[in-house]
DNA sequence: GCGCCAACATACTTCAAGGTATGGTTTCCG
DNA sequence: CGGAAACCATACCTTGAAGTATGTTGGCGC
């Protein structure tokens, strides 16, 4: 146990700053992650930061590595450990989707403006289309149906991020209605 | 005719800054507006823009004031001046969708850290929603079912803008096979 | 033809954020 | 114990954008 707590002499580690950030960047976005703020959150100041990191960039590079490996993971948990069942998985899917909102939400208005973020999305939206596809063709819809559907909703799912005011509870179940409904 | 042109002698029109900014809003998103940018832009500096404006913020709220009005004149026009056949007029709302996609888009991202324009945009979203809800009705769906299916057109609308890489060709006429299936 | 004022130019200040330079302190290791 | 390396504080520089202060000009009224 290698001094977890900071209250007295700081001391921070490389890690620290990353996870400080992380913590900014899904609260307040990528313009709100800042040097300065990061250090008075973290009781020290730039100095330590560029002891750690060359320059803000790097910082933000290890933030898109430590988001894209997260998000794997959560596929990857996902994939295995679950049910057969190809709806409890898409609920589950849904269920996650809500819990990493804050950091996906900003991982996505971050894409909007730097290259590097957009192919993180990229290639983060990719694995995690083709396991929506998955359960959808476990359904029994073909293959092209189900990319479709998938990327529906996908799409429904981050739309969120920019509507103010809607939440309707119960949405995402009914939502979920909607897009297995077999075509008439 | 009052000199539009203005290759000459500027003279630019608190109208022109507005329109500038407009354009650069819809191209770069909020923080693309900047005071020298458009001034460059049209050909006069700053101490035009401060002459016909008093700070920043009052032409950012000029941009809101444009916006809600082109807005809700756009939606006005789909209301009359149309079909009676809704599937049609659904698909207008689609076109008119990709049409003003840049600045919607700037809107909604700006609309992410500014209460303003997330108001601004909660307002224009009622409207339309109730637009789209209306045409849903006279599909023949409840008026609840309506109002969901409504909604989760919007957000499988704006929900593209976060998702990079994806543009499949024909991706609306089939979305809205989808969200008009009836329930089995 | 003269003044005057709207409309702009120029040069300056301010502020926040990134980044640098350098010196001080703690820790560890021989 | 002594020093080197890790770690951080302090002070400073730089940049870009907003905002200010004041000089300058073109055109219109009369």
């Amino acid at each position: 146990m290698t001094a977890r707590a900071r209250p007295a002499k700081a001391r921070v580690s490389r890690r620290d700053w990353i996870e400080a950030a992380y913590q900014e960047l899904a609260r307040a976005g990528e313009r709100g992650v800042t040097i300065n703020a990061l250090a008075a959150r973290l009781g020290v100041t730039k100095g330590s930061f560029y002891w750690h990191f060359t320059d803000r960039p790097e910082l933000m590079r290890a933030l898109l590595d430590r988001w894209a490996h997260e998000r794997t993971d959560e596929v990857w948990g996902l994939s295995l450990g679950s049910t057969a069942d190809p709806r409890e998985r898409l609920h589950r899917i849904q269920a996650l989707g809500r819990e990493v909102a804050p950091i996906d939400r900003a991982m996505r208005l971050w894409a909007q403006h730097e290259p590097a973020a957009e192919e993180a999305v990229r290639h983060a939206d990719r694995a995690l289309l083709g396991h929506i596809a998955g359960c959808l063709e476990d359904l029994g819809f073909g293959a092209e149906d189900a990319r479709l559907r998938a990327l529906l909703m996908l799409r429904s799912w981050v739309g969120g991020y920019l509507i103010p005011g809607e939440s309707d509870s119960g949405l995402y179940e009914r939502t979920l209605e909607i897009l297995l409904a077999r075509p008439t």
